[in-house]
RNA sequence: GCGGAAGUAGCUCAGUUGGUUAGAGCGCUGGAUUGUGGCUCCGGAGGCCGUGGGUUCAAGUCCCAUCUUUCGCCCCA
């Protein structure tokens, strides 16, 4: 049997046109956090088993990371999710970092699973978290940072919905309003969880069966489908209407409003599987009939910083995975065709011209004009068919009657188009479209 | 971890109730075309039929296992 050429399962080879297209989406990520002040920052892959331990189950580190001992019979864990590690660095400046503190990096991530559709055992994340505000604004900020980074794309505000709902909110109706204990209240999170791909009769019967005799006798069945039902936060009973949580909510979609964000829903039954969560919860969802799921989400997590015995920190936050982003641009049709960062091949005609056009290649480097040049002496048409092949725009001619002249025959691999000209106007030309070749997708027909 | 589906050329796939040396299109490659890709024509290479067992006179085809991919479940960072 033969060694396989298959990368290691769920993991993936970037071939130079994969990896073209993964730093056209970073760069758009790059480019829109930095617009809002986020900072890049890094850290390792590997963290010890106790940073997960001490918010997440032990199940869950168990059985979903890679989780290995080293020499020093250290338990190491590749990291699965970036939001303990930023927690932890965070904690430990506590003191000095100047607040608000604005975060992002887009770690690779590791997880111990069967690969399905938009779930991989590797990918990348983008991690996007505002430390030290406490207030509404920090999480319409993320918010809009998320639907920027997406317009940035090409996206229309159809392609997806943002749907919200909080933590805080959900804690009341379940505590006060039904009178559940915690481990009643984490059942039915993890049960309205995934209340959408379930039949409605075998759901009812799952609450049902959460409730004790007397809540059951008291009705709180019914209470709890009534509330479920609440399609805005009018339709929530008139005694939560101005609890603290509801308000938040209603001054988020005053800011998202006036920000032009108007994809947005109330979902009541938007949970995110998270004990870490405290408020307001966001979730993404693609449109797209092929991608019926949700593409990433984040909300506020208070408590993270203060799990490393420091003083808590307000922090929100969301995670975008490479995965589900890049399948909703591709069904989206929103893919760009993205170029080499070679701007030119250079086609040699004729024997022994390699050593003659050195000075050339020099001059076009040394402008900022990134060649390859082919040194295998083939024809023409050999040259010039690698050339469109490997994406190239251009091609540029160097011959006798070339280098004698000063002159270059710079042939378009587009359009076909061929004109002669000196090194600076090919200069000025080539970088021009290099300029102009990943522009943005245009976003003229966004709607309000 | 559990269940369904699928693996034949680089890619997309055909291959009859099991029957000689395994097929197409596209792609690749050489030529027609000695300073020019895409169109046209002619030639060529390339397959342990995912892998390992089994049934049979005979297996791409039937059976089992395994690996990989994929859809779902569990879980969701």
């Amino acid at each position: 049997m033969s060694l396989s050429t298959q990368p290691y399962k769920g993991a993936r080879d970037f071939y130079p046109e994969d990896k073209r297209l993964q730093k056209y989406m970073f760069s758009k990520m790059r480019e829109i956090c930095e617009r809002f002040g986020y900072e890049e920052y890094d850290a390792p892959i590997l963290e010890p088993v106790e940073l997960y331990l001490a918010k997440s189950n032990q199940e869950m580190v168990n059985d979903e990371t890679y989780l290995f001992q080293d020499r020093g019979e250290r338990t190491v864990v590749i990291r699965p999710e970036m939001t303990p590690t930023v927690s932890r660095m965070v904690a430990a400046r506590r003191q000095e970092l100047p607040y608000p503190m604005r975060l992002y990096s887009i770690p690779n991530l590791w997880r111990y699973e069967r690969p399905q559709r938009g779930r991989l055992r590797e990918h990348w994340q983008l991690n996007v978290d505002i430390f030290g505000v406490d207030g509404v604004a920090a999480d319409h900020e993320i918010i809009v940072v998320a639907d920027q980074i997406l317009k940035s794309y090409g996206a229309k505000h159809g392609m997806y919905t943002i749907l919200l709902n909080s933590r805080t909110l959900m804690n009341e109706l379940f505590g006060s309003y039904l009178g559940l204990d915690d481990t009643q209240k984490n059942t039915l999170i993890r049960l309205i969880d995934r209340i959408k791909k379930m039949e409605y009769a075998i759901f009812t019967a799952q609450a049902d069966a959460i409730l004790t005799p007397s809540q059951r006798d008291a009705g709180k069945l019914d209470v709890l489908l009534g509330l479920l039902k609440a399609q805005k936060l009018e339709d929530l009973p008139s005694d939560v209407q101005n609890h603290p949580s509801v308000l938040h909510l209603r001054e988020l979609i005053g800011m998202l409003e006036s920000s032009r964000v108007s994809n947005y829903r109330f979902d009541i039954t938007l949970m995110r599987g998270f004990d870490y969560y405290t408020d307001i919860v966001f979730e993404v969802f693609d449109n797209h009939p092929d991608n019926n799921r949700s593409m990433f989400g984040g909300g506020r997590y208070n408590g993270l910083v203060g799990l490393f015995g420091v003083e808590p920190v307000a922090t929100a936050g969301f995670g975008m995975g490479d995965v589900t982003l890049q399948n909703f641009l591709e069904s989206h049709g929103l893919l760009p065709q993205v170029h080499p960062e070679t701007d030119a091949y250079v086609v040699l005609v004729g024997d022994n011209v390699y050593e003659k056009a050195q000075r050339v290649l020099a001059e076009l480097r040394e402008m900022g004009v990134n060649l390859a040049v082919d040194t295998t002496g083939r024809k023409l048409d050999k040259q010039i068919k690698t050339a469109v092949k490997k994406g190239l725009r251009y091609a540029i001619f160097i011959g006798e009657a070339e280098l004698s002249s000063g002159q270059f025959k710079l042939r378009n691999l587009v359009d076909g188009s061929e004109e002669s000209h000196g090194l600076q106007r090919i200069v000025s030309i080539v970088k021009d479209r290099r300029r102009i070749g990943d522009a943005p997708v245009d976003t003229d027909e966004e709607e309000l």
